[in-house]
DNA sequence: ATACTTTGTCAATTTACTTGACAATATGAA
DNA sequence: TTCATATTGTCAAGTAAATTGACAAAGTAT
């Protein structure tokens, strides 16, 4: 996150860092912290806070440990200040997350959807999910500042429409921002999915402030979102992170993309099915032949079995993550992140998951970049792309607040 | 390049902003340009101007073209101010570089170097060379502003070492900067080898003011130095970028650093002299064969025989450039830039080696990165490296001079 | 000529920050 | 307890980097 002059104006700078810092730190940060942060004296620090603490944005919480002099009183975002949603679209559902102003998950709900459709029907759908939702709270559009949405494609983030994604062919170039934004009449931020995930693992998951993090989506497809300095990087087109289509082995299976052994064809969740599928058929014992019907187990399936003992299941578990394992390695390699977060549906697998990916790394990268780097599953789960969303809300209201 | 308020204050950051616009900026740049660069008013950057004149760091230049008013007053740098020196540390060479401050080329040496040798021994030898080409251009080393490092290997740029380098075992946590600032008694930057090769690229050559770039050096070794909105990205560890080790072929040649099959032994120098040696002793007809000592063929060899129309040394080239192309395939995946520019000795080869790359790639990446990335040779040839050691040492001072 | 633009500068004002002081708390030693 | 020392937070006065609003200088278009 931590803000770019690009974005704020020189003038406000201090004043929106102070802001991401109250924001991040964890267990609160004090004036003379935010001084020392910002390498500006206390006495201005303290006209910034009075500032935000009288347009409510921040408020004063408890006392904190003393260091041998007076206690700091420690500042935090005033919940009451407004609310926020967090929309995580995917290729089959939908998730919803409406927060408080700092954050704090007020409700929450999954709704299954198809990204196949055409967008008109789809964001119409998504429309009536929402107001469906929020009646159930009692809750009107107007109460909320701004909506965070996540989606499965590369996103041009100043036009607000995805292009050429391939898990959503139909959605190329629609101006999904400005329709969404005209629908809620209100402030809407639009993003990649997996730069969410990493957004929201970073800020309030496993990747609590590393400074540069990878976060590897494998749910159907597989996107890896990047965060640089704590903040998204998008790549030329916004499509950087997109590595579902590094080919691991050209004898590989077909891919909807055209290539053959693309990453998502061996260790996504439709591969992963796919096999299991195949085993079964091949006549192999597994507690995985009594699903019914024939040839319907899902990646879902695989995991469960997996995890209850079956040997067939934890070796394609095994197979997915030792592929997955090769593209992170190479990712390890180029991009040298303190951490990567490990997400999406398979991410509950733990341990059988990340042994594989973890020796891969190991064998495979540099050394020092080896020693960096922390590998482990998403502590957000299926919430961490949404918790990104309300992540980016945020920031686009603070954004826009500091610039008047 | 463009500053980062985490290394500059606040205060001054427009003043070092526009120091960067008026260096960068192709054509130059005027004080109305400025303003609306930065978004201050032209009556401020006016102030700003002139204390950059005053201080003879900028001067004015020519008038700009009209755009239907009065003629905007070009800016520059003023390259009477003072020299910098650029050394680039290879494996078996060494190069300096001598300019202005304005970066004008005012002399160049190239010396033949052992990077296996100690880094005591080593560094002398370098103080040597640069002593004895001070003193033929009648010049004492006080006269020189700062000199920029480059070194093949990742750098901790805080500490001004390397760590884990395998190309310079023996370098390892050795206090490189610190011994060159002591025997100089001159501010040093010590920085990767790509990296310098990227900002000098980036700077002055192929990949002019590319927001996203990537330089892909091939030579004895294969690194990649990444350029994220203009400035160096170093990654957790300084270690970014380095894609010499990727495994591309798992049943491949054993490599230095103990995997099979890395990038680095199948398309850098010394895997192109290999193959060479090993089609001649296998007696294939090639012009190769006439060179002696026998088996000791090196890679400009294979270069010469390819430019001369030798198919069997055309293959090994075009070989070569398949398999960077399946690294730089996946890297455009991942980091999505503007750019790639190919340099090092091998770049030399032009379109021969650049067709299978943008084949590879433009098969195997998303079509929409494919679609933002221009992928061509160096234009600064083996200058690229020292060139951008000299624009870290330009930084360096102009970091520290902006400071007071 | 006249109207219209754009660039660059100046004096007066605003504002983000510093300086230097001081009160309010905390710890630790005598 | 009492005193020295340290840290946090605030206040009034001063500094400097910006703005505002004016204007001259230098160009183009009609």
């Amino acid at each position: 996150m931590l803000t770019n002059l690009s974005d704020i104006h020189s003038r406000y700078y201090n004043k929106r860092v102070s802001l991401d810092l109250i924001r991040f730190t964890p267990g609160g940060i004090s004036r003379a912290d935010l001084a020392r942060s910002l390498a500006i004296t206390r006495s201005a620090v303290t006209t910034i806070v009075n500032d935000l603490i009288e347009a409510s944005i921040v408020r004063e919480a408890e006392d904190g440990p003393t260091t041998g002099g007076r206690r700091p009183i420690l500042l935090e975002l005033n919940p009451q200040r407004g609310k926020f949603v967090g929309v995580d679209i995917g290729a089959t559902h939908v998730g919803f997350l409406v927060t408080d102003f700092a954050c704090g998950v007020l409700h929450e709900v999954e709704k299954s959807f198809d990204i196949s459709v055409s967008p008109d029907l789809g964001l119409n759908q998504i429309d009536r999910y929402l107001r469906e939702m929020l009646t159930g709270l009692s809750l009107d559009l107007s109460e909320i500042l701004v909506i965070g949405v996540g989606i499965p494609g590369p996103v041009e983030s100043d036009q607000g429409l995805v292009i050429s994604p391939p898990l959503m062919p139909g959605w190329e170039n629609y101006p999904i921002r400005a329709h969404l934004e005209e629908m809620w009449k209100l402030p809407v931020s639009l993003n990649n999915d997996a730069e969410l995930g990493a957004l929201g693992e970073w800020a309030y998951g496993a990747g609590r402030g590393e400074r540069h993090l990878a976060y590897i989506k494998v749910g159907s497809g597989i996107g890896a979102g990047l965060l640089i300095d704590g903040k998204i990087f998008r790549g030329a087109t916004g499509s950087a992170g997109e590595i579902g289509h590094t080919t691991i082995r050209e004898d590989g299976p077909l891919c909807t993309c055209g290539n053959h052994g693309c990453l998502e064809t061996l260790a996504g969740g439709k591969a992963i099915a796919n096999r299991a599928n195949e085993a079964v058929q091949s006549g192999r014992r597994t507690m995985m032949a009594s699903i019914e019907p024939v040839n319907h187990i899902t990646a879902r399936d695989v995991a469960d079995a997996a995890r209850r003992g079956d040997l067939v299941a934890q070796q394609i578990m095994k197979d997915a993550g030792t592929y997955l394992g090769i593209a992170i390695a190479s990712l390890v390699n180029l991009f040298n992140p303190n951490m990567v977060v490990v997400g999406g549906g398979i991410a509950q697998m733990g341990d059988l998951l990340l042994q594989p990916i973890r020796q891969v790394v190991q064998q495979r990268s540099l050394r020092s970049s080896v020693q960096a780097v922390r590998i482990n599953t998403s502590v957000l789960g299926r919430r961490s792309s949404s918790m990104g969303a309300v992540v980016q809300a945020q920031n686009t209201f603070l954004d826009h607040w500091t610039k008047e």
